[in-house]
DNA sequence: GATTGTCGAACGAACGTTCGTTCGTCAATT
DNA sequence: AATTGACGAACGAACGTTCGTTCGACAATC
């Protein structure tokens, strides 16, 4: 890669972390290109030099965040074989990343609707194969959790699967509206709390638990960073 | 109520039901007033007939629905003395709730930052109420399965206590994001998959599981509407 | 019972501002 | 000499809001 292009790209993703800052706070009508450019220190016109347009900027943004959470969510996935460690692994990863990138989550979560047709079938395609890895490891602690001898579940359904799967994801999903550091623990508490109820629940007694032993500090606790920014900076 | 108050009372709650559809949709700054006024079929300016400002607009239909959940939630508090199905009850509620008011739903989650100072502090309280209402109801549960014999959970910490019922929140919040009645089961499916999962966890045997029988269709069951409109009227 | 006055309610037009975007220019780099 | 990138100026459109006016219903007056 040319310096030239690296410098580029360098710009594009100061564009980047600039906008999912502001839109997090204002939402994506109630962020202007000028508020962008100022808090950019560019002119106003000079961010067309680098995106076509603000709705391909927030694409952009979407795109490039499920992205980086299905790779980190695949670099880790066949790490340990017990399942519940694994969902574990899953939910630390995507919880420390929400809390590190607070406002690059709010966009995600908010702002899919305002993205133009065109781009809206790209990210949704790429939600839905992030969702899917969260199936299959909810599926696996499913799975054996009904192998064990005392229950008498049968084979879980496919819609209870899917609910139980979107109730876990809403469990992650919602901490950047709660999440205060000095009030609520690490992440890796968070983590564990979510972990406990999805494996657990509130009461009973828990045949698994997989949070109190370390996890393998290679993968799973790699930093993702959403918009990589080039060394050195900031 | 004078049929004059009665009408203005009326037609303030049409507007308010037409601007969540168009925030939901669009977002608070992605909404326009012309929008809303054609939506409604008013001109633009006889919308300042009833709300000072397309702030206020956003406060009054904020405040209305959080009036509506707590008073909802009050009425049902102490039907059943048994904590876990009296949680359900607090679940079900607020996931059939959602599920009928699907957009002020997202206007609730989405749009508390959107508005201005004077007013944020009145929805933050009462959103703070409606927080403690559900934690009463997930401590009650937790108390409970810490008595059982078998287990040796020492109490449970108020942070832990916190973390599990914002997680909990957090399935339930979460339902906008993915219910469709023709895929994912009726309301009552939704509601005892969390609280399944919630009490139960996904592999424990559950010691409790009070979405079996049937609740009592009073306060429970009842309608709960976050815009009352007039009887007879659409 | 007709006339008059009061007032709420709705409107179109216009306000000043801000929006996203485009364009021509010009300095800096290659 | 050629290309890139940053910029200020300017565009038409749309924004939230205000204004003056009009219309129709209802009570009080004659």
């Amino acid at each position: 890669m040319t310096p030239r292009q690296a410098r580029l790209e360098q710009q594009r993703s100061d564009i980047l972390h600039a906008a999912a800052s502001l839109i997090a706070e204002r939402g994506f009508h109630g962020m202007s290109m000028r508020d962008l450019a100022e808090a950019t220190g560019f002119g106003v016109s000079s961010l067309y030099n680098y995106f076509a347009s603000k709705e391909e900027l927030l694409a952009e943004l979407q795109i490039r965040a499920f992205e980086t959470l299905i790779a980190a969510a695949n670099d880790s996935r066949q790490e340990t074989p017990d399942a519940a460690a694994r969902l574990y692994v899953f939910i630390f990863n995507q919880v420390r990343y929400f809390i590190d990138h607070a406002d690059v989550m709010r966009v995600l979560i908010h702002e899919a609707a305002a993205l133009p047709a065109e781009h809206r079938q790209r990210v949704r395609s790429l939600k839905e194969a992030y969702f899917r890895i969260g199936r299959d490891a909810v599926a696996a602690v499913f799975a054996q959790g009904c192998a064990t001898p005392d229950t008498a579940r049968g084979p879980v359904e496919a819609v209870a699967l899917d609910r139980a799967t979107y109730s876990i994801f809403g469990m992650i999903n919602w901490v950047w509206a709660w999440y205060e550091p000095t009030l609520h623990g690490t992440p890796e508490d968070v983590a564990r709390s979510i972990h406990s109820l999805a494996v657990c629940g509130l009461v009973a007694r828990c045949p698994a638990s997989p949070s109190q032993e370390e996890l393998p500090p290679g993968l799973a606790h790699r930093q993702v960073s959403l918009l990589k920014r080039q060394a050195g900076t900031k």
